[in-house]
RNA sequence: GGCGGCGUACCCAAGUGGCUAAGGGAGAGGUCUGCAAAACCUCGAUGCAGCGGUUCGAAUCCGCUCGCCGCCUCCA
């Protein structure tokens, strides 16, 4: 299994530093509003490759944060009125509402800054006594700073030169710092901010500091995989090595992993440029499903483009989907009570194929996902398999010999669907939930009704009124098929 | 200015040295159907931004050019 390392810039063979067991953390979010598409490819990206690792047989502890406290969160409550924890809290409950939604698993370990005041004031302590960090005075309360120049290996991971960072563009010029590239571990507080107790009087935490305490309390001095969104390369998690490695002295991370951004127009969505969306603006008009097919179905590193034109192909994709699991199911409960004799007229044509990509199937989907977690790829051969299932259902199959291909096609969708968490409801419920999202105002009894009405209708051949439902249906968004022994409906999608 | 990434059909997107360049969507024609829908079949890049080079062989490696983007400041 390979996996991409920013900090090699290569993709690498994975082995986890003890053998079964890997540690991952992933960066979290400030909770300081509602979470955006791209806080929703992080955290569907990272889902996904745990839920892998546990696939292939790793014990995983999987641990991301929340950072609860920090200026933003501070700003937004004196804008509301209301206490910073109280914020915290808040966006905390909308960040798994809509990670909820988006079948994003709960982390084995959620761990809030908050939380871990004592722990982060241990590890400054032992940097300002090992002369990596330096205290100034601020009125009656000092803050704390981290000395990058004394990190020698400052910028290994961005491929920064400490002499170019203060030679470009600047930060804020800060006096209290002997270095511009200087950082802050613990801040003094302020009039009116919340505040610690801590050696340094009343403050309270830097951003970096809290990852370096809650990954060596949760996971340990060093940890397999590390990752976050690719904007995290610099300065956190830079500044996080330089923190960690001078307090442990040995490797944080093995492996440091970074998704790309969502873009629209080519530009990275944020919040600055204002050019963003909220997961629940999405949700309003699309099933949860196909934000996250959206989202897997691009390489993790790559931009993904957002476009209400890309959310509809997924869309369209997992309708095609749906449909096929419909005509499996419908297969396979006639299959059940009819009693064809296996390769009457048609035999079972197309067996042959559809049994030979069974066979490869489960080799070339790990084939995929070791390579650097290839959801892309490994989502292609799935729709290979949709094809090869509805072609062979085309073929008028019977017996039990066509019944153990079907099933087997099923077995596969459910496991890689486990996987990637994608996949994993009823034909009917997916057309029940799309009635919602489509917003479309009837109800599956009312649908089912007209549906009976038409079947009357079809019955004495009357084919004008029959159509005349069928019409009044497709207006409302409502599609309906006739088979066999019946008629099924579903949503239109387009 | 420094560092990094990207450019594959109408759209999205795999493929990173060697069988016919995955897959999805859109489009055209066909089969099936009372009519439809779905599904299936056929058509669709002799070519992978452009130019040059390495090689028996390149979308894939190297060089240059063009275009787009990211990081260097909070950011998933």
């Amino acid at each position: 299994m390979k996996i991409f390392n920013t900090m090699t810039g290569k993709k690498e063979d994975f082995t986890p530093i003890i053998r079964d067991k890997v540690g991952i953390y992933a960066c979290g979010v400030t909770v300081y509003d509602y979470c955006h598409i791209g806080h929703a490819r992080s955290a569907v990206v990272f889902d996904v490759i745990r839920r892998y690792l546990k696939y292939k047989g790793f014990d995983v502890r999987y641990v991301r944060n929340f950072t609860d406290i920090d200026d933003k969160i501070i700003r937004r409550a004196n804008e509301e009125g209301s206490a910073w924890d109280a914020v915290a809290q808040k966006y905390i409950d909308e960040y798994y509402t809509d990670m909820d939604r988006l079948g994003v698993a709960r982390a084995d370990v959620e761990p809030k800054a908050t939380e871990h005041i004592k722990e982060m004031i241990e590890v400054i302590k032992t940097l300002i006594d090992r002369g990596y960090a330096y205290e100034v005075a601020e009125g009656e309360n000092k803050s704390v700073y981290f000395s990058v120049d004394k990190f020698a290996e400052y910028g290994k991971l961005s491929k920064k030169e400490q002499k170019e960072l203060l030679a470009g563009a600047r930060v804020d010029v800060d006096e209290r710092k002997k270095s511009p590239v200087d950082f802050a571990l613990w801040k003094a507080s302020k009039e009116g901010e919340p505040w610690w107790d801590s050696p340094w009087g009343k403050g309270r935490p830097g951003w970096h500091i809290e990852c370096t305490a809650m990954v060596i309390k949760h996971l340990g001095e060093s940890i397999d995989i590390h990752g976050g969104g690719a904007d995290l390369i610099f300065p956190h998690h830079e500044n996080e090595i330089a923190q960690s490695e001078a307090y442990t002295g040995k490797p944080f991370a093995k492996y440091w992993v970074h998704n790309g951004f969502i873009t629209i127009d080519k530009e990275k969505m944020s919040k600055s440029l204002g050019n963003f969306f909220t997961i629940r603006e999405i949700l309003d008009k699309y099933d949860a499903e196909v934000i996250r097919l959206f989202i897997l179905s691009s390489h993790y590193r790559s931009p993904i483009e957002f476009s209400n034109e890309q959310l509809h192909d997924a869309e369209s994709s997992l309708e095609r989907y749906y449909s096929t699991i419909a005509r499996i199911d419908d297969f396979l409960s006639h299959a059940l009570e009819t009693t064809i004799p296996p390769l009457a007229k048609g035999g079972n044509k197309g067996g042959v194929e559809l049994e030979s990509i069974l066979d490869k199937f489960k080799d070339r989907f790990e084939e995929a996902m070791d390579d650097d977690f290839n959801t892309a790829l490994a989502i292609g051969h799935i729709f290979e398999l949709v094809r090869e299932a509805n072609k062979f259902l085309d073929s008028k199959p019977s017996g039990e010999a066509a019944k153990a291909l079907i099933k087997r096609s099923k077995d596969i969708f459910e496991t890689v669907g486990e996987v990637l968490n994608l996949f994993n409801r009823t034909p009917a419920q997916w057309n029940i939930d799309l009635l919602k999202s489509k917003k479309i105002s009837l109800t599956e009894s009312e649908i089912e009704s007209k549906i009976e009405e038409r079947r009357i209708a079809r019955q004495n051949k009357d084919w004008a009124k029959a159509d005349a439902i069928r019409k009044e249906l497709e207006e409302k968004g409502i599609i309906l098929e006739d088979k066999k022994d019946g008629t099924s409906w579903k949503v239109k999608i387009s």
